[in-house]
RNA sequence: GCGCGGUUAGCUCAGUUGGUAGAGCAUCCGGCUUACAUCCGGAAGGUCGCAGGUUCGAGCCCUGCACCGCGCACCA
């Protein structure tokens, strides 16, 4: 008889011991592995954010991507998953900016910039270790050697890279143009941070001023006070008489001049059918007064008031309080003729929640549009040496088939996003984060302006890798937006920008990318556009996206409601194979799933049941002489057929990333087929008169359990690789890298 | 407004190319049977949202509708 097994499977006892054997041997590094291996398999693993502690959604994601690294390690091929961290520049900003003003009742710019990121950066430190030993703990095999962080000094100096070459291209410019400023969070913000949450809001009918012909409608009476139009349909009959005139007007206190103009982005049926243009604080108005050449007076300031520009009424006043002011003043002065309560969307900023303010402000853009000649590509249908665009990169990437989105329905609303984007606003106002690689050579006096403020001109500007040699430049102030370094991830953990990085031309395009749907936008489209851009190539062939885990009932996880569950509670009550095994059953590509505990229990049960059943073998299986010459008898030959048919089903399954049938069919037939017919109907062949028979049942039962191992090893990797350790068989290496089965 | 997803057993969800409905949990009955009571044997439970259509045959394909959820756009 073979080494006993005690009674039950202890996961504690035997993960943190497994864990450690596997990154004792090495084989997490690809360089390591054994045997003649040719096809590559690579992943980067979406770098959790350093804002904490992971959550279940990371449990979700790691044991899919463990597995199918796991799969692809076990095919013999040589597999690189690359770990890392993200600085994620906002979300880390704003909270420790948070806990900051909690502790200590000071923001940012209280204490300043440079004690400011020192503390971000103790805080990163703490989580990125905490994070580490958490990823451990779910059981991914990841080459921990090649460990990277969005903002670490290789990182850095991608950035800085990708930054001057898109400069040098002409896709990186600085404009003067409305973007979504954030009060609350003292920056500017992408289109795709805002969310738009509906409200009741107001709609007010009014004129001007008495002498003024035409009446407008706005939610927005405060921003009026910086119209320098009004826009009407071309084919308005109404207003036709009007169009091109002139009129100068005394609103609120504050002296108008106003163009009447037409403009075929007008819906003649809403309101009144005309509009009180504000070019500087609206997107579609400045787009507007860019087509009619209107001028743009911004009458609201950085901490959502009005400015001095706003006239002597409102000036200082809070937007709410300035809407109240113009309000009661119309109705003074009896120019209010309507107010209907309508339906509106306000714009928050999806990490701090402040109310977006459009303003107009100068920004770095990152150009989706621009024509650009792209030196060399392996991108169907963009060559080298021709003209394209970034977009038409992002486009052709997937419609051509190059890149796979799973689930397929998220193609679309790739596309959809292409087809809506505008130019990207890649610089923040925050501290914690990349600072943009460019300098000023300041030849006047700053006064209390900085730099970036003072609008020095062009020569005067430079963009570098390095800063430039000699005296008086100074660097913009600005940060860059997180996603601009995650959109490097797949190549900046390489070793580019050193184009001969050996791992860089080993691993490059990777194979797979397994994020959650809701930054198909932020990240997917991005990496898809640096890459294209910077090595002219895509940077992973299937992009998996999954979905989001919600509690029990069905819920958000919220810090507000309180549901927020800790893996590691789950893996010290269930083991990790029972968390993973929970994650992947079932849960189709892109799809939300709920999560149960009664679930990760069922797998804890299962986990027991494999123990078992390797005891049951063990038990019957001669310790020493492998029963591996015998013949099989008739019946038990079937029994084997049968098995590889199973697994050849179960191969398909796994190559075609359907995860989630794999695992659940596996769980059928080591359960209901291998432990409930094929041991029970054992029993009596181990006791069988004819030595024949016997020897044949021991042999295939060893052969199903180990070839039910290797099956389950990607799902359930601590207790298969336990057990196989105890199996009598002869030139055995860890599980993690022995075959998979044919 | 444009688009997407969901609606299957009491609950949470699978169902890969159309061929007599599956899992876990919960329920009921009976069992310590050469591993496992974290178990075994058995049972009950479904007009697969509604209405049409295609087909020898539809949970799966087509049309329409309803409800729930999501993305994007508009929001003067």
């Amino acid at each position: 008889m073979a080494e006993e097994l005690s009674k039950a499977y202890n996961a504690a006892e035997v993960e943190n011991k497994i864990y450690k054997r596997w990154e004792d041997s090495g084989f997490f590094n690809p360089d390591n592995l054994p045997g003649e291996r040719t096809r590559v398999f690579s992943v980067a693993l979406p770098p959790p954010n350093a804002t904490g502690t992971l959550h279940l959604g990371h449990a979700l994601e790691y044991s899919l991507q463990d597995a199918v690294v796991r799969y692809h390690r076990m095919k013999g091929e040589k597999v690189l998953w690359v770990p890392g961290t993200d600085h994620a520049a906002i979300a880390t900003n704003t909270k420790v900016e948070k806990i900051l003003i909690k502790e200590e009742g000071k923001n940012r710019h209280d204490i300043g910039r440079e004690a400011f990121v020192k503390k971000v950066e103790d805080f990163v430190a703490a989580s990125r270790s905490t994070m580490q030993k958490q990823i451990r703990q779910i059981g991914a095999s990841l080459d921990w050697s090649r460990e990277a962080f969005t903002f670490d000094e290789p990182r850095n100096l991608g950035v800085r890279t990708a930054f001057k070459r898109m400069y040098d291209a002409g896709l990186i410019y600085r404009g003067f143009r409305i973007i979504n400023w954030d009060p609350k969070g003292q920056t500017t913000v992408s289109d795709d941070e805002v969310q738009h949450k509906p409200e009741k809001g107001m709609l007010y009918t009014f004129k001007y001023s008495a002498d003024f012909p035409i009446e407008i409608a706005t939610t927005r009476p405060e921003t009026k006070v910086g119209d320098t139009a009004v826009a009407v349909h071309p084919d308005d009959k109404r207003y036709q008489q009007y169009i091109g005139k002139d009129f100068n007007v005394e609103f609120a206190g504050k002296k108008l001049h106003i163009k009447i103009i037409a403009d075929d982005s007008i819906d003649s049926e809403f309101g009144t059918g005309a509009v009180g243009v504000t070019p500087a604080h609206s997107i579609i108005d400045a787009e507007m007064a860019q087509r009619h050449n209107l001028p743009m007076v911004q009458v609201i300031n950085e901490y959502a008031r009005m400015t001095d520009q706003a006239g002597p009424l409102v000036a200082g006043q809070k937007v709410k309080e300035a809407r109240e002011t113009i309000v009661k003043w119309l109705n003074d002065n009896n120019l209010l003729t309507k107010k209907d309560s309508i339906d509106i969307n306000i714009s928050v900023a999806d990490r701090s929640g402040g109310i977006i303010e459009p303003l107009p402000k100068l920004q770095w853009f990152v150009s989706v549009n621009k024509e650009f000649s792209i030196k060399q590509s392996s991108i169907n249908g963009v060559a080298s040496g021709t003209t394209t665009t970034l977009k038409d990169i992002m486009r052709k990437s997937v419609e051509n088939g190059q890149i796979k989105i799973m689930p397929e329905r998220e193609e679309k609303k790739y596309f959809n996003w292409i087809n809506n984007l505008r130019d990207w606003n890649i610089s923040r106002q925050l501290w914690y984060g990349h600072r943009v690689p460019v300098w000023y050579l300041i030849t006047h006096e700053l006064g209390s302006l900085s730099a970036q403020q003072a609008g020095v001109s062009e020569e005067n500007t430079y963009c570098g890798i390095e800063a430039p040699k000699g005296e008086g430049w100074v660097q913009d102030e600005d940060t860059l937006d997180t996603w601009f370094s995650s959109a490097l991830w797949t190549f900046s953990t390489l070793g580019w920008p050193d184009k001969n990085a050996p791992d860089l031309k080993t691993y490059h395009p990777t194979s797979f990318m397994n994020p959650g749907y809701e930054i198909l936008f932020f990240w997917v489209a991005r990496m898809i556009l640096m890459s294209g851009f910077l090595l002219g190539e895509i940077p992973f062939k299937t992009v998996y996206l999954h979905g989001m885990l919600r509690d029990a009932k069905g819920h958000k996880f919220s810090k507000s409601l309180d549901n927020g569950v800790n893996p590691l509670d789950i893996i010290n009550q269930y083991g990790a194979d029972a968390l993973r095994m929970s994650m992947i059953v079932g849960i189709g590509p892109g799809n939300d799933a709920n999560f149960d505990t009664n679930k990760v229990k069922a797998y804890k049960h299962f986990g027991n049941k494999v123990w078992n059943i390797a005891r049951f073998v063990l038990m019957n299986v001669p310790e020493t002489e492998p029963s591996d010459k015998a013949e099989f008898t008739k019946e038990d030959s079937v029994l084997i057929d049968e098995l590889k048919k199973f697994t050849e089903e179960i191969t398909g399954d796994m190559d075609n990333y359907r995860l989630y049938l794999a695992s659940e069919k596996i769980y059928h037939y080591v359960w209901h087929t291998f432990a409930d017919k094929i041991i029970e109907e054992s029993k009596p062949k181990l006791v069988s008169e004819s030595l024949a028979v016997k020897a044949s049942a021991q042999r295939m039962l060893l052969e199903i359990l180990t070839v039910s191992l290797k099956l389950l090893h990607p799902f359930m990797p601590f207790i298969t690789e336990e057990i196989y350790s105890k199996l009598p068989i002869p030139d055995k290496q860890l599980l993690m890298v022995e075959k998979w089965p044919e």
